[in-house]
DNA sequence: TAGACATGCTTGCATATTGCAAGCATTTTA
DNA sequence: TAAAATGCTTGCAATATGCAAGCATGTCTA
């Protein structure tokens, strides 16, 4: 897909909504094995796609690029200067993405309670 | 996939997780479209096949087996009867079931918060 | 108690997604 | 300004998803 029309790919509307459920919804964005974990390292204060690919679990880069997409779509993340005068962007979570914290912290505290061998990075 | 084998099936092992981060471990095993949707409805009350398929969502049925089978293998879900006396089978959360509910409730906050027009089920 | 219907799946198949490796244009560093 | 790093894209094989049909077992009705 051509950058111009993935950029005007309209984000999910209510008619592609499997069900008006927010847990539906909520898992119609992130519903999958890695867009959290890219949520994850934006708390962590990751940015840049190297640091995205850099995380323990290896995300494939074709998915990777997919997710920050999709991410950028509904709001959750936007691009910004990876640095200062850098030409380089990186991502950061907006307020939309921000509103995640709980459910990653959901998650950690049933993983390290139910998974044994678990360690938290996220704090 | 013969039943038998596929009880035999051991369950995710700490060597098949991707990493130790406790979000991971918890989307290895619940990490796709489906899956949160079927502890929603069990924690709705709905215990049996059919209810399942019955939800709004409509969850191909060879998916529903699949994560049913998943659930119980990982012990957030046990089979019982489904009624007093029945031969016909249901299923119920685990206390390591239930302990996602946390993890559901932060996803509705959030799609109730950010996502227009959703609506809950889930109380 | 026989037939009809419901339940709880399985199977087959087309399509979509994932995972892996390689490639490549642009940016940064030495 | 050449070399390395960055931020992706591309191609392809393997796996997962979605849909429809099939079917064994259980339950209900007459």
């Amino acid at each position: 897909m051509p950058a111009r029309s993935r950029r005007l790919t309209q984000a999910k509307t209510d008619s592609a909504r499997r069900s008006p459920c927010p847990v539906s919804c909520c898992l119609d964005i992130v519903g999958d094995r890695w867009t959290l974990l890219v949520v994850r390292d934006l708390f962590l204060g990751r940015s840049r796609f190297k640091d995205f690919t850099a995380s323990p679990e290896a995300i494939p880069t074709n998915v990777l690029a997919e997710r920050l997409q999709r991410l950028l779509q509904h709001g959750l993340v936007i691009q910004a200067a990876a640095s200062e005068g850098s030409k380089h962007l990186g991502y950061q979570l907006t307020d939309k993405g921000k509103a995640l914290l709980p459910v990653l912290k959901a998650m950690k505290n049933w993983g390290l309670t139910w998974e044994r061998g678990t360690k938290a990075a996220l704090h």
